[in-house]
DNA sequence: CTGAAAGCGCTTACAG
DNA sequence: CTGAAAGCGCTTACAG
């Protein structure tokens, strides 16, 4: 109710007791009488005293702010993933500094050296990876990353995805067992981890069964590029009759343009995407597409970040959380099939 | 390269030289020789030194960090104005500090707690109110704010929207002119300032043609109680030839109920959105909609910010940008219509 | 241009 | 349980 600049030492001062007081009373677990805490939240109210995170920051040497690092948010996965991340910090008691940083290694090197200059406690990055260097920067100042649905091994940073290889074999099976024979492939962006485990994953399950896709064309996680892609397979001598799309964000793409040229989905060409957005659920794409476990994958991501930054010795963990294929109407479901 | 808790009396001993001068080297526009310079940097570089920003914080009074408070990223135009917005904000070397706070006063109350305690030098709240209570808070903080898409009539805050009670207009008289005569409206959240505007906007136009909206539900800028309006709507005696929804994110829920009812947009009904997220162009939506011209929205919201950081003089300003109704597939358009 | 000193608002051993 | 004192890492008058 006052003037914004009151500090300890004005409420000490206020309530008649010590700076070490006011402080006790608003450190949790601190040892203080009760009838010290009525006299210091009295005058501490009177006065509209509030304790300078900043502050108490520098002496703890724990901000207990964590620094975000997001590429895009345009493809509906991050906005989703982001809600959670900041819900499940806040109810640990954690802020977070966000930055948007698109790809490049510059970018993202101003990005880590501010978010170092703030003294964070840890980064997440969000479909974001780290050069060495600046892995290394943050190593050596002690603050442990976590990479959200990206992977980079060799970094010695931990990172949680889904189990990518997996949910690319799982749409390779599912659309073999459909009886398609022309399974041409968008992929994810072949410079991320998750572009190529995905496309590794399908590959080599369709080998398993002794064929190999009919076209890979790299979708780079951009709509137009995949919806470019989805146009020139369509335009070939011979179509595929299945498209199995990086994710979920190209994959709508690849359905608008399905649709300006007329070809039925699934009945020309089944069509599956990656991630499981809410869009994908909607009835005017019904997208069959692997879901990632959104909640599940942020849970992994907040515990490992805040274990590491508890105990600086706890190793690297690279955590891969397996995710169903949830069946819709874009692509042919098989008689009978089980998961 | 070095040990991360290396501090500027490091850097000044390795240098042989004082503190002040290494300070000096850091700070913008303090003088300097060039031997200082050189001598200072090389030691820095040496020892890996990165002025501590919460230290400066502290002593100069200025965070340079941003609070920004959020409340829903399901609704696309958020995560687009968000994007631009960290982008104009860390363009100008501030920082964002961001909540995600369920439109609680409650939450609210918390959120704001935590962030004069963090000592941020201004306050950004998308599609969030703040009670009374709480915009005095921050005003005797010293703290400026200014509500992003939202207005607050009385609140002593600054604000930007779009002109929402014109664009409810525009939205009226095409339809007029398209000779719709059975006008609904699936409106905007009431409790908000948008969602009241752009209704009383449109009424008010249908007013002025002797008309009057044949139905009017509050949507709660919500897709499910949309969806279940469209239904409800349709199933009537004499349903509408036209809709106008709140905002795109609800309008798609519509545009998908009515698909699978199997009423023909815009043949039996047309269907007019407010914001002209990305998705609105797309293929299966081709939605009509007033555009929020974000771009714009975030430019203004920034501006006025940071002259009321700059200046606690400066007054409060409510600024509204007007943005066109952008003609698409899912409403009739008139014949030779000219906005 | 440069340095010594004070101070931002807090927490935390250390005594009592 | 309570208080006096030191110190987190910086910037900024104030002298020189």
């Amino acid at each position: 109710m006052s003037d914004g600049k009151v500090t300890s030492l004005d409420v000490a001062r206020a309530a008649g007791v010590s700076q070490s007081a006011v402080s006790r009373v608003f450190t949790p677990g601190a040892s203080v009488s009760k009838t010290m805490e009525a006299k210091v939240r009295k005058a501490a109210d009177a006065l509209g005293y509030r304790p300078n995170s900043l502050a108490r920051a520098m002496i703890t040497g724990k901000s207990r702010i964590i620094g975000l690092v997001v590429a895009y948010l345009d493809n509906p996965f991050y906005p989703v993933a982001l809600e959670r991340l900041s819900h499940a910090l806040q109810e640990r008691g954690y802020h977070i500094l966000i930055f948007m940083a698109n790809n490049t290694q510059e970018a993202i090197a101003q990005v880590v050296d501010d978010l170092l200059a703030y003294q964070v406690d840890g980064i997440i990055t969000a479909s974001v990876s780290l050069s060495g260097d600046l892995a290394a920067q943050c190593a050596s100042a002690g603050i442990p990353v976590v990479l959200f649905n990206r992977g980079q091994p060799g970094s010695g940073l931990s990172s949680i995805t889904s189990a990518n290889v997996e949910g690319g074999g799982k749409v390779a099976r599912f659309l073999l067992e459909g009886g398609h024979r022309r399974i041409a492939q968008i992929a994810g962006w072949q410079g991320s981890s998750t572009g190529q485990d995905r496309s590794r994953g399908f590959v080599a399950a369709l080998q398993e069964h002794g064929m190999e896709p009919c076209a890979t064309i790299d979708g780079m996680y951009d709509r137009d590029t995949a919806a470019q892609a989805a146009r020139s397979l369509m335009a070939g001598a011979d179509p595929p009759d299945a498209i199995f799309v990086g994710n979920d964000h190209m994959a709508f793409a690849v359905l608008d343009a399905l649709r300006a040229l007329g070809v039925p989905v699934p009945g020309a060409v089944s069509v599956v995407g990656y991630d499981d957005v809410p869009m994908a659920g909607w009835a005017s794409y019904d997208l069959t597409t692997v879901r990632q476990p959104v909640n599940r994958m942020v849970e992994a991501t907040v515990e490992t970040l805040l274990a590491q930054i508890e105990d600086a010795d706890r190793p690297v963990q690279k955590i891969e959380i397996d995710g169903p294929l949830i069946l819709r109407g874009s692509a042919r479901i098989p008689e009978g099939y089980k998961q």
